[in-house]
DNA sequence: GCGCAGGTAATCT
DNA sequence: AGATTACCTGCG
């Protein structure tokens, strides 16, 4: 089917922006994004129409919220605020970048797993942990594990995703989720205090995964996660000061337009 | 061989 | 509260 997606929509930016660690570029053009058991292929066919390997109907229910194409990105860009020169600069150049809606299950194991690895650590990780206990999608293409086959892997078997010292942290995770102990639908309703507290209960989540996780599978737009991109960006451009006071919502959106920003031109003050 | 990378938690002052 | 350090792995 083809589809027409007139606000901004670049996924080769949104799969380079940090966000999600499995969706990939599968030859020039067309992009390939994976959720739960659900696999689509998207193919630029300019004009800002799009062929989509899969149903209206899928599309409608799956993909659509997991876009988030009922957000008006380009108004958000716009409600920058003039003086702020070096957003307006950043967002210019990340124009396209979305925040998907992930699973909050996988988000919260991918962002305990992301500490102190750069992205393709991340994804071969991630890689193996679906290959390992996964449900098989396609060939080679996995589904996230569920709670409870992530909890009945061996350490060795944990380490040998390449988790080191995280490996406990994941346990740990998936133990809680499985049993219950921590129920991630629930925190759907919560405030973002809240949740981000919730969160902060795992062992292995701090208040930077904790971010992360709410903004990037609850939709938390308001939640700006800082890693050491940021940290540069606000050292950089903002003399330390917190870029995002200004603005009442829609912080977590300038984040991600700043994060793009800082990795690809390998920002150094 | 050594230092560092998109962080957290424990242990200091 | 704020600073320091160990932690597993891969890479230059």
């Amino acid at each position: 089917m083809i589809l027409q997606i007139k606000d901004d929509f670049d996924p080769r930016k949104i799969i380079q922006s940090g966000q999600c660690f499995r969706a990939t570029e599968e030859k020039p053009d067309t992009y390939r994004f994976v959720t739960q058991s659900h696999v689509v292929r998207l193919t630029d066919r300019g004009e800002n129409n799009w062929e989509a390997d899969c149903p209206q109907k899928e599309w409608n229910e799956v993909w659509r919220p997991y876009f988030d194409l009922d957000r008006h990105y380009a108004a958000v860009r716009v409600a920058i605020d003039p003086e702020d020169q070096a957003l307006l600069r950043m967002a210019e150049t990340s124009a396209g970048i979305r925040i998907l809606r992930q699973e909050p299950w996988e988000m919260l194991i991918t962002f305990i797993i992301s500490q102190r690895k750069n992205i393709p650590a991340i994804r071969r990780s991630v890689e193996s942990l679906c290959r390992l206990c996964g449900e098989r999608i396609e060939d080679d293409l996995y589904t996230f594990p569920t709670p409870q086959a992530l909890c009945e892997l061996s350490d060795e078997q944990l380490t040998g995703c390449s988790l080191g010292y995280r490996a406990p942290y994941v346990h740990d995770a998936a133990h809680r989720v499985a049993e219950g102990t921590l129920d991630l639908e629930a925190l759907k309703n919560m405030e973002d205090g809240a949740l981000l507290s919730a969160l902060e209960t795992v062992r292995g989540v701090g208040i930077k995964v904790a971010n992360c996780v709410s903004l990037f599978a609850y939709g938390r737009v308001d939640c700006a996660p800082v890693d050491v991109w940021i940290a540069r960006v606000i050292e950089c451009y903002y003399n330390g000061r917190n870029p995002f006071a200004r603005y009442e919502k829609n912080g977590g959106i300038y984040q991600q337009y700043m994060f793009y920003y800082a990795q690809q031109t390998k920002l150094e003050c």
